[in-house]
DNA sequence: TAGTGGTCTAGACCACAGC
DNA sequence: CTGTGGTCTAGACCACTAT
């Protein structure tokens, strides 16, 4: 049954429907097909591979959630613009990241209490004024040296036994994302010149820049946290493949 | 049909497998179903909700992409580790953000020429030595004020009429991503003292500390291009929503 | 009105896991 | 061996677009 010319490009073993997603894929890396381009109808695709519509409706239902294709219900199926312009990457877990580079991670409690949240802070976050909040400052240290000065806000209410928790086995990350789960949120990256007290807890010369990482999390769109993360800005770098 | 009780999450309007994704979603975020716990199988999901089990198996294998769980042929659909401690950011195009933000992107030419790849560079892009590649050092302002200094190695196979663009109405990236599209690659992001001339390219007071942002692509597994973007730590920084 | 994609059904065969 | 997920079929009805 596998013998249509058309389908060049995938081994035979492939499952039909990804030889289908291979096929318009090559189409647009090779440029043949560019970006506005009317690619074929579903009808027309089940014809040239021998398949039932369903299986060409996956192939291309998966390049548009990718954002590859756009797909208008009654007009037809696009190539979508090349929002590809733009990086994704991912920031990982720092106890997590250290780990996986065979490393050794540990954590130093700075400071650990509890507080009320201040009008700021509560229209910040869109909670009461007053709710109680934890605030805990962190060091991570890898193989020894201190890499992340870690200063968190965390909203009690999501997070009751924050003050509890042993984390020399922990980090405030891991047990927010247990029970907070699918955290969104904002973030900014930027280079900040630490206070004195960062500085030192790094072990830093004075006046050198930090690499900082702020996040604002919600889970389940309640406010969760807030964590503002210093890190020495000539020995750590954000790194990752796309 | 639509009168299961367990279908409590969705208004009926909504398509069943999405109706079944909530179901899960909200097991797991209420923490109901916490990691590793064995989810339904798809023929009792069928039951459950009362459609076929092509339908579950769509809304399951898309949670599954997602990858919020794990599934194993002949075992069974767990929840998967929240993987979500990580944090997705993405890093975008700065001509379309200066112009989302409103404001007037421009650019300037500071250099644009053609050289030979060196023995290392050959090795770093893997590429052969003495291939052409193009340099251009080009300027991005926002509102007239210096905001990006972009430092970028083009492989010339793959965009040969690199030199001969109009740079006033495109980047380098814009039309990279046209003839090179779907890039993948590394990148880092760090802090850096940039030198006398970048300082003075993008306005800086001397011896101020840069964010950096280092990207390697490569399209259909060829490098296309190497960018070290150089940004005013003061008035610059990454920002976007997960 | 004809064509398109969005969704869904009620089956089917297969590879694989675990007993 | 039974049960699981992975894939696929040949239909179907619907909402929407374009003419």
């Amino acid at each position: 049954m596998n013998v249509d010319p058309s389908r060049s490009i995938s081994n035979e073993a492939q499952p039909a429907y990804l030889q289908i997603k291979n096929f318009v894929l090559n189409k647009i890396q090779s440029g043949e097909w560019q970006e506005g381009h009317l690619i074929p109808t579903e009808l027309a695709l089940c014809e040239q591979f021998s398949v039932s519509r369903m299986t060409v409706n996956r192939a291309l239902r998966e390049l548009s959630n990718d954002g590859l294709l756009v797909r208008i219900k009654g007009s037809g199926t696009y190539v979508a613009q090349p929002k590809y312009q733009s990086t994704l990457i991912e920031i990982r877990s720092i106890a997590q990241d250290i780990r996986e580079r065979g490393h050794t991670h540990r954590s130093q409690v700075i400071s650990m209490n509890r507080l009320k949240a201040t009008a700021k802070q509560a229209k910040a976050y869109a909670i009461p004024t007053g709710a109680t909040l934890f605030h805990s400052v962190i060091v991570h240290l890898e193989n020894q040296i201190p890499i992340q000065y870690e200063d968190r806000l965390v909203d009690a209410s999501m997070a009751p036994d924050y003050l509890e928790q042993d984390w020399s086995h922990t980090t405030p990350n891991e047990y927010l994302t247990r029970v907070a789960p699918l955290p969104k949120g904002f973030y900014t990256i930027e280079v900040q010149i630490p206070n004195a007290e960062i500085a030192r807890a790094l072990q830093m010369k004075a006046n050198e820049p930090c690499l900082v990482l702020n996040r604002t999390t919600y889970s389940g769109g309640h406010f969760t946290s807030f964590a503002r993360m210093w890190h020495p800005g000539d020995r750590y770098k954000f790194a990752g493949r796309t």
